[in-house]
DNA sequence: CCAAAAGTGTTTTCCATACACCCATGC
DNA sequence: GCATGGGTGTATGGAAAACACTTTTGG
């Protein structure tokens, strides 16, 4: 008799929208890094889109969570073995991938800066406001914009910033990340006063800036 | 040379949260039907879960697209041919159906009560705060779960209530869906200045209700 | 001194909430 | 009359936004 599980059926496979903070050195001693947003993307050594940037993931094996797919290919790919991930989306159209028929489970990841090793391979962080949907394969602009939308509304009402900053990080640091995703930048007085209570301050201080020591904050513990 | 497309790989079904509104008749000539959120269930007439209810869904054909599976499952078993959809999240545990790996990629759906017509076969509207995990098959109870704390989040910040009521409604109707959503009734002056902008008045009135008419009103056009 | 950032305080505007009240209908 | 829902207005408290200002550092 025949069953459903004797058709042919779609592949799964996982795609990572990995994103962390660049910083730039900047011209002057008293200035501060430039803060930006980049993400983690991948070249293609085959077809098809053969030398194309891509998002890295892979083929979801058949005993496999998604999520721990994307932490193998994270590893295996950019040598990242750290980060936040969260379910995005799931992409379905017909004509995805020229090979077959694959949907793709797409996730968005956060990592710290520092966290982001140096890595001569294939992958290569590029400032998201850089990248241009002529270089990237398959659906993975569209997908990047989902992320980058998806991302901008969370981080008005969860604390999922931190994924993106040190351990320790100042007010100004911690509002640079805000614009960076958001595109504008409030102003520090009432930026302080709506986020003081999302963050826990330390005796620590920055120093050897060309201005005023900054207080070092951790993030304060709750939910997300 | 072996590929990944040889080796045995995922199934991938779909799943529909279909959620409407239930009005019951009232014990007095002078009172409101009360509003309640039903949910429709499937009960399944094999193994495994047999006699179980379950979300109606289907495996994903290999030249469909998720939302049209829904749509195609949910005019075959329960005759509902209308209604609005949004990918809701992807079920993907390794143990979730005992005959093979299967992910689900699961949407919720809303639709307004009278289209919602009596189908005399295996599919049911039960009321959301009747239903128990035991009666329901596979990790579908998890689903349901899922989809309502969506719900609850999306209708206080996007347009979507108005895909389960009717094209005319008062705003009692309307503030009657809020509180079967949210569990909670806010006051019916605050809730009017808080909701106006979002509909439009119409020179209909309600009549033969036993008090007050009511003034009708359609969903404002807009953004969802 | 001074450029740059760190940090504080005050005012204004807006919105959610609470409260108090009157109106219209069918029986 | 009266139970029920329809509908309006005002007061209050707190958050967001706008504005103005002082402090601290390294060169």
């Amino acid at each position: 008799m025949n069953s459903i599980f004797d058709y042919d059926h779609p592949f799964v496979c996982t795609d990572a929208v990995l994103l962390s903070i660049s910083t730039t050195v900047p011209d002057s001693y008293r200035k501060l890094p430039e803060t930006n947003l980049r993400i983690l993307l991948y070249k293609r050594d085959s077809d098809p889109h053969k030398d194309k940037w891509c998002l890295p993931g892979g083929f979801l094996s058949i005993d496999e969570l998604p999520e721990n797919s994307i932490r193998r290919n994270l590893l295996l790919k950019a040598d990242v073995d750290e980060c936040w991930l969260e379910q995005l989306y799931t992409f379905c159209d017909l004509n995805r991938d020229s090979r077959a028929r694959v949907i793709s489970i797409a996730y968005l990841g956060l990592m710290n800066e520092a966290a982001s090793k140096n890595y001569q391979g294939n992958a290569t962080w590029f400032d998201v406001d850089a990248i241009s949907e002529a270089d990237i394969g398959f659906d993975h602009y569209n997908i990047i914009k989902t992320a980058l939308v998806r991302l901008q509304s969370k981080i008005t009402y969860t604390n999922i910033v931190f994924n993106l900053l040190p351990e320790e990080f100042t007010l100004t640091q911690l509002q640079n990340v805000y614009a960076a995703i958001l595109g504008k930048k409030e102003q520090a007085s009432n930026f302080r006063k709506r986020i003081i209570s999302m963050v826990q301050e330390t005796d620590k201080h920055t120093s050897n800036k060309g201005h005023r020591p900054a207080r070092l904050y951790v993030k304060k513990a709750g939910l997300y």
